[in-house]
DNA sequence: CGCATTTAATGGTAGTACCAATATAGAATG
DNA sequence: CATTCTATATTGGTACTACCATTAAATGCG
């Protein structure tokens, strides 16, 4: 394996980062001082970093206290490399409404007992900000300005799971979801009440920590979605 | 934004790539003409193309045919990104568990209504492996053995959900997940030999199709793994 | 026709030079 | 002394040239 220059130095470092022998931030030796080191050309180093930098595990700065940093992926390399695959569609919409109904279900219930007062309070906000906007919904400012409130509402909850994984998937999963379901003909008035009912109901239940309730509410609230326009 | 020549190429070219534009397989014209037709050096131009070898959005071969082709991300990609972020411990034992915990029954509900023949007898076949390499699991090989069997049972029916959100997520979960739980203190035999019995029933509700009681199922068989050392 | 050889096209690597951005050291100034 | 401006050094970004290694196609030969 590894057959070009690039690749091996790719790897190495690589490795010497997932190791944990270069901690998040670490400043790298600058790319003058890499081609030394490992006695190959400025052209392959940056080649490599270039790669690193794409794969999230390195940034880099120009100018005096510029390099190039260590930092460990987060969430957002998995959110952004599952929004790739569905932008160029790798993934089909009911696969997609398939995933949500597997995650959100779990994140409620988890939400429910670990998110903090601070959170809950949080959501509320979202809640009167996607009623005040459901008042004037014929404007399509406001409806866009409902919709994002409503990927909030969910992706709070992600976060509030206090689970990393689940909250990237959601992150990759909800653009992609919310153009989806942005149609005036299945996304009337009367569903867009419905939806805040079922918002309110999951509050409801994560302010009363009851997880199998918050569990059951959000499933039930996106098998709705589900049902509005059988096939996606 | 954008601000580098390198950056603007990149995101000129993911977009047309995005659009459906360049179809996946098309070859782009070599480095030396990209450097021409944009304005820019072939060092710029090549920089470019490593990120987006990096985003998996082409791949390059060298050689008179060579050159640089689309190929549009799959769940490869988003399998990978999540395995970074979990070796570089941005995902604890905990999330992993409970992500699975998610995923994984509305796989084997999913994989009841729609796997195929062929797909259940790879299933059993994989179950037989299971069971052979038990007989001998104090033999340190049988059990990775038997491990690898494992991991390759739950992925098949991930795959045979149809899902490929789903069965990408899976992917870049169960490996790590599997040195987890690779642990003879709390994976002893009789533990070994309840998994297989778990995995007996899983088999027999996906044979008959029956969707909610393979979910049950595979619910209650990973949750006996989150009992077996409470906390990871 | 079939096989070996040559040739041409490609990405990979090296090296040099210079540009642009930017933090720091130092000088000028109040 | 404090502040502001200026020079400077260091860094990544870009350009250009040259050559190598790999690979498929074109060519030649038997």
């Amino acid at each position: 394996m590894d057959t070009t220059e690039t690749a091996r130095f790719v790897t190495a470092l690589r490795s010497r980062i997932l190791a944990g022998e270069l901690p998040d931030g670490a400043r790298l030796e600058s790319e003058r001082e890499l081609a030394l080191r490992h006695g190959l050309s400025r052209t392959t180093i940056r080649a490599g970093l270039q790669t690193l930098e794409a794969s999230g595990l390195i940034s880099r700065r120009v100018g005096r206290a510029g390099g190039s940093f260590v930092s460990l992926p987060t969430g957002d390399s998995v959110a952004n490399s599952l929004q790739l695959v569905i932008g160029a569609g790798g993934i089909s919409g009911p696969d997609l409404m398939e995933t949500r109904l597997a995650i959100e279900p779990m994140c409620a219930e988890l939400a429910a007992e670990r998110m903090g007062k601070d959170g809950l309070s949080e959501l509320s906000d979202i809640q009167s900000e996607m009623v005040s906007a459901m008042r004037v919904v014929g404007n399509p400012s406001n409806r866009q300005r409902f919709l994002t409130a409503n990927a909030r509402f969910h992706l709070r909850i992600a976060y509030g799971s206090g689970n990393a994984a689940l909250a990237a998937i959601l992150r990759g999963l909800i653009d992609p979801i919310e153009k989806l379901i942005d149609d005036p003909e299945t996304l009337g008035e009367t569903q867009l009440r419905e939806l805040v009912r079922a918002h309110e109901a999951i509050c409801s239940a994560l302010q009363d920590r009851n997880g199998p309730r918050a569990r059951a509410v959000m499933r039930k609230h996106l098998q709705a979605h589900l049902a509005l326009n059988g096939r996606y």
